[in-house]
DNA sequence: TCTGGGGTCCTAGGACCC
DNA sequence: TCTGGGGTCCTAGGACCC
């Protein structure tokens, strides 16, 4: 049977949950700000309207800001992703299969049901419920391939004729929007790959998808042909329900200012690799292999940039945060460098096995701690209940590297002291 | 002054094997 | 003088996504 998916998006997700508990902002421009509060990631729809742009450091609109007011909110991941939850706990109540593809998308199985009418009410249903059981506004996009939907889905945010809700399972109508659409809004082509096809010659996605696909396999790779035959129709990405293992764990994070000394540092390392650890136990699974990287800024023009990265392997897999710190920390001391101000941190785990899979050789040291298992549980539950945190000693230097959040909202849903009070 | 973080997949090229 | 062919595995780098 010929699959049907539907993508339903939550618009200016970032921006809507930091207006969500702030009926005063309503027709407010808003923008969310990265990590470090670096750069812009989302922005209302006012802020749009504006002109401000994605992706842009936040220090180059500095004018635009005062001039027409714009408020802004440090990332507040707390609040994101508690709403997130909501959101896709309502989806799965409404569909029999859910695909929860970011935090603030997700491809709904919809394979069956053959009338339009259908479609296009369950997709309004889905809108109403949401907004009216969570206030997030989302559209709808439905197709027979992923790269389809997504499309249908641009088309509901973009003409609001639509209502929010665009069924793209007809032929005609695919074609009409494919000719509409430029093609570096086709999901899967980035900027470099939009440059080289246009210098092809194909500026839209309809001219994309009439060149052979073999072709574009011999110019390109099976990645872009793919794309090709979805917009033609055939499925070719699948519908994942239950999400593939990860390969990598990555913690790293830009410090609030430049960071000069060993031990602080040090001390940051330790903290990205105890919330890798958490991510590992989270998963259910033990890495072999470690990797640890400090970067000095590569926009200093007048300072020499340097980025020094290493792997190690460490005698079995583990998840116990003291292997993976005393790994990291015999890391940090072959790539440390006197006399740089740093001002990016990272770890990376990978190469990851099974808890106790691991066929380790004959002469391989048996696993340092006997404790180690319930140690961690327990560490992780006290860190996760928010009883007061516990932590290793390495952590403890002053946190004076820590991310700047200038303008962090409250933890409304998921903090007691953070609640809204209705007087 | 101030430029995010966390992922995936594919390909090319080198090392190595028989 | 003549110097193969086919395969695997690993890594670095590039491209993409949100």
């Amino acid at each position: 049977m010929r699959p049907i998916f539907a993508l339903v998006d939550c618009n200016n997700f970032y921006a809507s949950c930091e207006k969500l508990f702030r009926p005063d902002l309503k027709d407010t421009a808003v923008i969310v700000l990265s990590n470090n509060d670096g750069c812009v990631v989302a922005r209302s729809k006012e802020a749009k309207a504006l002109g401000i742009k994605m992706g842009i450091p936040v220090f180059k609109i500095q004018t635009q800001i005062r001039r027409y007011g714009i408020r802004i909110f440090s990332s507040n991941y707390a609040l994101y992703a508690d709403i997130s939850h909501r959101v896709m706990t309502t989806l799965e109540e409404m569909a029999p299969r859910v695909e929860i593809y970011s935090i603030d998308e997700a491809f709904l199985d919809l394979t069956g049901i053959q009338s339009s009418t259908i479609l296009v009410e369950f997709g309004q249903r889905v809108r109403e419920t949401i907004s009216q059981w969570i206030g997030i506004t989302v559209c709808v996009g439905m197709a027979p391939t992923k790269t389809l939907a997504k499309l249908a889905n641009h088309a509901a945010k973009q003409y609001s004729a639509t209502k929010g809700v665009v069924d793209l399972t007809s032929r005609e109508r695919q074609r009409k929007l494919l000719a509409l659409t430029p093609v570096e809004d086709v999901w899967g082509v980035g900027r470099r790959l939009s440059k080289q096809l246009q210098c092809m010659g194909i500026h839209s996605a309809l001219e994309l998808a009439d060149t052979p696909a073999k072709a574009i396999r011999q110019q390109f790779s099976v990645v872009l042909e793919r794309t090709v035959r979805e917009l033609n129709g055939e499925s070719c990405i699948e519908f994942e329900q239950v999400p593939p293992t990860k390969k990598q764990i990555v913690c790293s994070r830009s410090f609030g200012s430049e960071v000069t000394t060993y031990q602080q540092i040090s001390a940051a390392l330790c903290e990205y690799v105890s919330r890798a650890g958490e991510k590992l136990r989270k998963e259910r699974r033990q890495a072999r292999v470690l990797t640890v990287f400090i970067q000095t800024s590569p926009y200093k023009e007048n300072k020499p940039h340097y980025s020094g990265s290493l792997s190690g392997e460490l005698s079995l897999p583990s998840d116990d945060t003291r292997d993976l710190i005393e790994l990291s920390i015999r890391l940090l001391k072959r790539i440390w460098k006197e006399g740089h101000g740093y001002v990016k941190a990272g770890v990376m785990l990978s190469d990851f096995y099974d808890i106790g899979t691991f066929q380790s050789g004959l002469f391989d040291q048996p696993a340092r701690y006997s404790n180690s298992q319930s140690l961690m549980a327990t560490l992780d539950r006290i860190n996760h209940r928010g009883l007061g945190r516990v932590f290793f000693a390495r952590q403890s230097a002053s946190r004076d590297w820590a991310m700047k959040r200038d303008y962090l909202s409250p933890a409304y849903t998921t903090h007691w002291d953070h609640l809204i009070k209705v007087r």
